[in-house]
DNA sequence: ACAGCCATGTAACTCGTTACATGATTAC
DNA sequence: GTAATCATGTAACGAGTTACATGGCTGT
């Protein structure tokens, strides 16, 4: 009992935790409009083979359409010819939902982890010449603004059930907190463009 | 001609511009005094492994000490019996250098990714009671307090060389953009704490 | 009829991790 | 002498990606 899976496994079964039942396609989409602002957007493939193991596990319920061969992928044995056609939905199951209440009480979250390009860039920044750098940085800001743009969409489609005790309300918060962010970091970066162009200036003027 | 490495290689290759000749031993404590921060610590076998790589396509060059069968590793022959014992460091090639410049000015660093377990287990906030979550997030904040420190340490380790023109120039400006990162963090996830709080006592008066 | 989206997977591969194994040097 | 740190790797594995393949359904 409690077979470790990573991270992204429940990242997607909580996806499952909202009400509806959903195709591994839609469930893709999801991750897409909010999971990738906290965590990742696993690939397609990967949201299939997620499932199938969840499925295995039990921690998901499927249902075909448009075909019969209905859900619980029972077992092992021969004889399966049927699955040509139609999509599958997935819900959680009683069994999922403990173990995702599990997970979140019993093991530590572990500390966040930023793959961050422009600042790994940055401080490599002697390598190249000062405008390059800049210029990097300013697209940067160009694409801060794009994915912010992006997140407000999300935050205004939850309005109406973002309020305390509403279904919506811990995602609100984390869109908040994702705004905040971008907020801050458009800041902290047009300041050190600042910084960095005044430099530039002052050592053209030395020579 | 500009066979594509994973960026943690660029990475690595990097921590070599700042003058020294490391061992991989020496590397792995850079990564994780400084690179952790924006990018990844890479493990300590990953790092040999990388150096591997960076040495097959020239990109570093290696000096034996304690030894002798110096450098090169020049390739594929059969008798090579003599590399029992003694350390190996590696310093960036010409060649290096030029690779970085050409990655640095010629593909597009892409947008940063952050994987955020607590903002991802606030987002699932419904599925455990109120206090599970305020809790996790008060961890949090001693966490990044924990992670702030040391980069403060960090951060006073290159005072003295991080002037304009100077050689921790660039480390110093993404060290000042990663401890105010820390600060908002702490802000806005200090926020949260008190809307939470807020709400369970009014959720408790009501019943 | 054709484009574009919905829907589902397989195969090959790379990145990166953990576990394991080994031995030298330094500090107490 | 023995513990900690320095130093270097190998092997097995898992997570996650891209490329590929297939086909239905929907609007124009």
């Amino acid at each position: 009992m409690g077979q470790d899976l990573p991270v992204t496994s429940y990242a997607l079964l909580g996806l499952l935790t909202f009400g509806d039942e959903l195709t591994g396609y839609e469930l893709k989409q999801r991750a897409d409009a909010t999971l990738r602002f906290y965590w990742v957007s696993p690939a397609m493939s990967q949201v299939y083979s997620e499932l199938a193991r969840l499925t295995e596990h039990g921690l998901v319920l499927t249902r075909s359409r448009r075909s019969n061969s209905q859900g619980r992928s029972s077992g092992r044995g021969a004889s399966d010819g049927a699955e040509t056609s139609g999509s599958t939905t997935y819900r959680l199951s009683a069994k999922g939902r403990r173990a995702l209440e599990t997970w979140m009480r019993g093991t530590e979250p572990g500390f966040s982890v930023l793959k961050h390009p422009v600042a790994l860039r940055l401080l490599l920044g002697h390598v190249v010449d000062p405008g390059t750098t800049i210029a990097m940085l300013e697209a940067h800001v160009e694409a801060l603004d794009t994915e912010r743009e992006a997140l407000v969409r999300v935050r205004e489609g939850l309005r109406g059930s973002d309020g305390p005790g509403q279904p919506f309300r811990h995602p609100s918060l984390v869109a908040d907190w994702g705004l905040d962010y971008f907020d801050n970091e458009r800041r902290i970066v047009t300041t050190l463009i600042e910084r960095l162009h005044e430099e530039e200036l002052r050592e053209e003027a030395d020579g």
